[in-house]
DNA sequence: AAAAAATTCAACCGCGGCTCA
DNA sequence: CTGAGCCGCGGTTGAATTTTT
């Protein structure tokens, strides 16, 4: 199919870094008409970019919402926590990171994290150490795969509906000139039509109630106060914490990684609730700290609410007091 | 103090997916 | 159904900055 975006061919089209007076243009623009159509918005606001230059600078740099700066330990254990299950999906991964752009993750994978791994010897695209590469069975790399997936499947559709709902926000937010596009999509997504995305985490709920032993008894009524109608997860249960430990034996919460290996191995009664091939990959990655930090998975009911579903780096333990 | 090397990160590029006529 | 146009994503580049020699 041909094509021509015109960017890279346009030579009088300016390139390299913006300008000051071309920041203050770009913002001008958006402010009073909002960001349309991104091909036609240079020529109307007066600058002598392409359409895609503006765009990357407005959603990388301009826009109020980005969050600069260095990022916190939690961020960077969110961010290592995700790439463990959805590899360079830089996009899902800043979905669940509020105010942080897919570049500056990227960035900050790619210079900081990415190097700490190589020099700690663990492979920074399986977050194992690279001697055991070759030592996983057949059977242990099916299935943590398998699982792999729909956790992918499910971060990328709480990427989607945060994607949306910040869409829906936006249009709300009566921006005169937004695209058909983005108009468009908007309205599907606030209609009483279901998204298919929610199918998916319906999906993956009830096949990780299954997997994760969680009794339909507490799914049903909501086991939790913390967030209404969830399931908690706890992703990076650690030994020292009892109460995660409690909570998790008596089927509140589901743990995902954090557990030294050989507790795994030893321990059969925790194999009821944990899923060792997860913890396997966090494990290895996440030595590199040695905290914890929470997260929960929506129900379909809260589902219906989309505009709540983000997954944020919780630095809050949680306490026997939270569950019930 | 100067040069070289390493690091950082904003910006670019090309491709694939989606929408619409 | 098809193709054009647009957007967003992920990989890559290179200028600016910092650190090391």
């Amino acid at each position: 199919m041909a094509r021509s975006t015109g960017c890279s061919k346009n030579t009088l089209l300016k390139k390299g870094p913006w300008t000051p007076d071309e920041d203050q243009k770009l913002l001008a623009y958006i402010e009073e008409h909002g960001f349309g159509n991104w091909r036609t918005l240079p020529e109307k606001a007066g600058l002598q970019r392409c359409g895609k230059s503006c765009r990357l600078r407005w959603n990388n740099y301009l826009r109020p919402d980005v969050k600069r700066g260095k990022f916190s330990l939690h961020e960077e254990q969110t961010i290592i926590r995700l790439h463990a299950f959805l590899g360079n999906r830089w996009s899902t991964i800043a979905a669940h990171l509020p105010k942080r752009t897919d570049n500056e993750i990227k960035n900050y994978w790619n210079t900081h994290i990415k190097k700490r791994f190589t020099k700690m010897g663990i492979d920074p695209t399986t977050h194992k150490p690279k001697s055991n590469l070759l030592s996983s069975t057949g059977r242990n790399t099916r299935t943590l795969s398998h699982m792999a997936q729909w956790e992918r499947a499910r971060l990328e559709a709480e990427a989607r509906l945060v994607r949306e709902s910040k869409k829906l926000v936006s249009t709300q937010n009566n921006k005169p000139s937004l695209s058909a596009r983005v108009v468009k999509s908007s309205k599907a997504t606030a209609s009483s039509t279901r998204s298919p995305c929610l199918d998916v985490l319906k999906a993956w709920q009830s096949v990780v109630a299954g997997m994760f032993a969680i009794s339909t008894n507490n799914l049903e009524p909501p086991p939790s106060t913390f967030v209404n109608n969830s399931i908690p997860i706890v992703v990076g249960c650690h030994e020292s914490s009892a109460n995660e430990l409690d909570l998790a034996r008596t089927g509140s919460v589901t743990c995902i990684g954090g557990f030294a290996q050989d507790e795994l191995m030893l321990d059969d009664d925790r194999s009821n609730y944990q899923v060792p091939e997860l913890n396997e990959r966090f494990d290895y990655s996440m030595s590199l700290h040695d905290t914890t930090y929470h997260w929960t998975a929506a129900t379909g009911n809260i589902v219906e609410d989309f505009s709540d579903i983000s997954v944020h780096d919780f630095d809050y333990p949680i306490q026997q007091g939270d569950i019930h």
